[in-house]
DNA sequence: AATGCGGGGCG
DNA sequence: CGCCCAGCATT
């Protein structure tokens, strides 16, 4: 926790944040009482899935299983069932078990407690503030994605939010503007501000019942959080060339501006059928690589003359090259290497 | 620390 | 149409 922040007093802005909500809050029916059933049932709906998504599923659902005891009594079929379209379907399983939970080791009894409510199967760090705090008045931070936007905002604050320690760091932050009283309406305020108004994109500021607290607002700077460090997608490749040549002299062709090692030179991707009967009395060498998160297999043909290879690159549109013309030419850094230690591999059949 | 789960929303 | 999405369990 930044030093600058600990002596100052930001309770005021939890206390606009409550009084906000008491009068504009959303009407929502898991709002009408605060059952924990009915709260933990909405929370769980409403994981990553937006309130105009759930709200009908949720209805069903509780009308279906109004109680835990009538949600354990049901097969896993049934609740699937009810789970039917809103995906993460380990939401509903997990859902069920802790109905078992709850008869069985909670002797029937919603839990009470955050602890207790943790232990419940599919419930997190999130779901269990929730219900603790609209419930039994607990004054626990839900911190979710819509309390780090929230947060990071207020505060002008750019830690990066896909950090393993961003969940502590923005607990501490939320708790600097937590009032003692009134949690869960502390809690329900960040959710509907969070996704009403301070949204993602194109937040609503002038409804902002907190936007003068809100620096990054009054700085204008609000596209500028939360800070968050896009991860690399990874994905595994598996690529298969032909290395076709005759004596000193093989095929190449140049990649094309779209996708991966744009406007390199590459081997044969493809032998076309009506090649396959001269090629399978040439000799193969397959030879198997990997290079990052890639895979990539190379059959090397020794065709039988240098007409056969003129043929089959002026069929295909393939270039036809040197061995040390080729160094002359930019490959993908798997390939020249392939390219210079060529004589690896182990005689095979063609793969077709 | 990384990955899988699933739909809808968004550019 | 591809990309994105902090909740939770699992690895």
């Amino acid at each position: 926790m930044k030093t600058n922040k600990q002596n100052a007093d930001f309770l005021h802005i939890g206390k606009k944040l409550i009084k906000w909500y008491q009068t504009n809050a959303r009407q929502l029916p898991w709002r009408e009482n605060q059952h924990p059933y009915n709260i933990w049932i909405s929370e769980i709906v409403l994981q990553q899935t937006q309130v105009k998504q759930g709200l009908g599923h949720y209805l069903r659902f509780i009308e279906r299983f109004p109680t835990a005891k009538e949600l354990h009594k049901a097969s896993e079929d049934d609740v699937l069932l009810y789970w039917k379209g809103l995906g993460y379907y380990s939401r509903a399983i997990n859902l069920h078990k802790a109905a078992h939970q709850i008869i069985e080791e909670f002797d029937g009894k919603f839990p009470t407690h955050y602890q207790d409510i943790l232990k419940l199967k599919g419930v997190g760090k999130y779901t269990a503030a929730a219900v603790a705090s609209i419930c039994f008045d607990e004054k626990i931070p839900a911190i979710d994605g819509n309390f780090y936007r929230v947060l990071s905002r207020i505060f002008a604050d750019d830690f990066d939010m896909s950090s393993s320690k961003a969940f502590q760091y923005f607990t501490d932050l939320a708790l600097l503007i937590m009032p003692e009283d009134k949690p869960g309406d502390f809690n329900q305020a960040i959710m509907d501000i969070g996704s009403e108004i301070c949204k993602p994109k194109n937040p609503l500021c002038g409804e902002c019942p907190v936007n003068d607290d809100c620096i990054a607002y009054q700085t204008g700077r609000i596209s500028e959080f939360p800070m968050k460090t896009k991860k690399a997608k990874v994905t595994d490749l598996s690529l298969k060339y032909y290395f076709i040549k005759f004596q000193n002299q093989f095929l190449i062709k140049q990649r094309g501006n779209d996708f991966i090692w744009k406007k390199l030179y590459e081997f044969p991707t493809s032998v076309p059928a009506e090649w396959e009967e001269l090629i399978m009395n040439s000799k193969i060498i397959n030879h198997k690589l990997t290079h990052k998160n890639m895979t990539i297999e190379i059959n090397t043909i020794e065709l039988e003359s240098k007409k056969a290879l003129e043929k089959f690159a002026s069929d295909n549109e393939y270039l036809i090259v040197d061995e040390k013309l080729a160094d002359e030419k930019s490959f993908p850094k798997p390939l020249e290497t392939f390219y210079k230690k060529r004589n690896v591999g182990e005689i095979g059949r063609l793969p077709f």
